[in-house]
DNA sequence: TCTGGGGTCCTTGTGCTA
DNA sequence: TCTGTAGCACAAGGACCC
């Protein structure tokens, strides 16, 4: 493989020594998670195939959220259609996403590592990123003692990853699973990071996987020899110094412990593409009030409203409306949902519909004496 | 024939304004 | 007054994540 040079190290160039001196990362992630908990609920369930994903019936429309390891044996895996999924293993039992339940041993698993240190980033309901860089002890008894305490608390086992920042912690989480730990150190990424697909790093998904294997790179040490200029010509120049980087384990970017959300929106997929208009605006008026709900309870005020459809073509078209005044009213989320809805062309029928409020502000901020309708 | 739902971030195009 | 341009905000769409 092609030695790289970075730029500042003159070290024959690993990663940037500012980039990994001094920080320690742990990437928590909880062992096929949805699954986990079922199982926990229902012992029954133990060696099983146990698939869980949209309403549990893998004859009506919805994908696979988690897919225990029996049944990934089998081929299931999360994002696929449950009718594929009951094709390649019919004998798994299939069951409804039970959010409530998940989220509350979330709760609780999170709880356990924001006693080890207040420093999380909380990633999603099952994974989480802690910086323990000012705790006395060495990785492997930090990683060893969140283990036990996890499994004591909720019965269930992760795999941790730890190196010098998020990037590579999660990519070390990945590595041994179920309940496995893997460090990475700057001595590892030539020999453990730069053999993996480039599908590895977070953030290349499918699109960008193909377009780097049209450019003949297919390793992630492959794209770690690749001239930037040849990057960011393909990718703009974000996402190009960004494949840059993580290809040279360079990740500087720090925990977030606190963050406010930028939307709130819900969609649903109709059973049978609709083409009935009543049935369309009933379903629009009701995420309307889905949304208007969620916004209530979580202080906010939205002033965008944007429309999404989804045809039965696949083919998906958004139109979105600014108020002038940010809002939580029912009335006018709806009538401004309906604003868009008449500018887009019905010409076929529609598979999914969803709304979204965008350009979110603390409820507080309402002023006196405004009143909702 | 099949492809969920709830999010974030980025790029591109367009219209407005200085 | 007209035209070109730069900067900005916003809309729309795409890619990605869990």
């Amino acid at each position: 493989m092609k030695d790289i040079e970075i730029p500042g190290t003159g070290n024959g160039g690993l990663t940037s020594e500012s980039a990994c001196r001094g920080r320690r990362i742990l990437h928590i992630d909880m062992d096929a998670f949805f699954a986990a908990v079922e199982e926990k609920k229902h012992p029954g369930l133990r060696g099983k195939p146990v698939v869980i994903g949209g309403a549990g019936d893998p004859s009506r429309r919805g994908v696979v959220s988690t897919a225990n390891y029996e049944a990934r044996k089998f081929g299931v895996h999360s994002g696929m259609p449950l009718r594929t999924a009951c094709k390649l293993c019919p004998q798994a039992v299939y069951l409804p996403v039970d959010y409530p339940a998940y989220a509350a041993v979330s709760r609780r698993f999170k709880n356990v590592l924001l006693y080890v240190t207040s420093a999380m980033e909380d990633v999603g309901i099952d994974e989480a990123f802690l910086d323990i860089t000012d705790l006395p002890e060495d990785d492997q008894t930090v990683a060893a003692r969140i283990k036990k305490d996890i499994y004591k608390a909720i019965g269930l086992t992760c795999s941790i990853g730890i190196a010098s920042n998020k990037l590579l912690a999660k990519i070390a989480s990945d590595m041994q699973k179920p309940d496995g730990l893997t460090i990475i150190t700057e001595r590892d990424i030539r020999d453990k990071l730069w053999p993996m697909p480039v599908r590895k790093l977070y953030g290349i998904g499918p699109k960008t996987e193909e377009q780097l294997h049209v450019l003949g790179i297919k390793t992630i040490g492959e794209l770690a020899a690749t001239q930037l200029e040849v990057l960011v010509q393909r990718f703009g120049f974000s996402h190009g110094h960004y494949l840059y980087d993580a290809a040279r384990g360079i990740d500087e970017t720090p925990l977030v412990i606190h963050r406010e959300p930028k939307s709130i929106s819900r969609e649903t997929t109709f059973q049978r593409d609709e083409k009935n208009w009543q049935v369309i605006a009933g379903t629009i008026a009701r995420l309307s009030r889905q949304i208007i709900s969620d916004m209530v309870v979580k202080g906010y005020t939205a002033r965008t409203v944007t429309l999404k459809i989804r045809f039965d073509d696949f083919h998906t078209v958004t139109r979105a409306c600014s108020l002038e005044k940010a809002t939580d009213s029912d009335e006018i989320i709806r009538k401004t949902a309906f604003s868009c809805l008449r500018r887009i062309e019905l010409k076929r029928r529609i598979r999914l519909v969803g709304v979204r409020a965008s350009n979110l502000e603390h409820a507080e901020s309402r002023l006196p004496g405004e009143v909702r309708t």
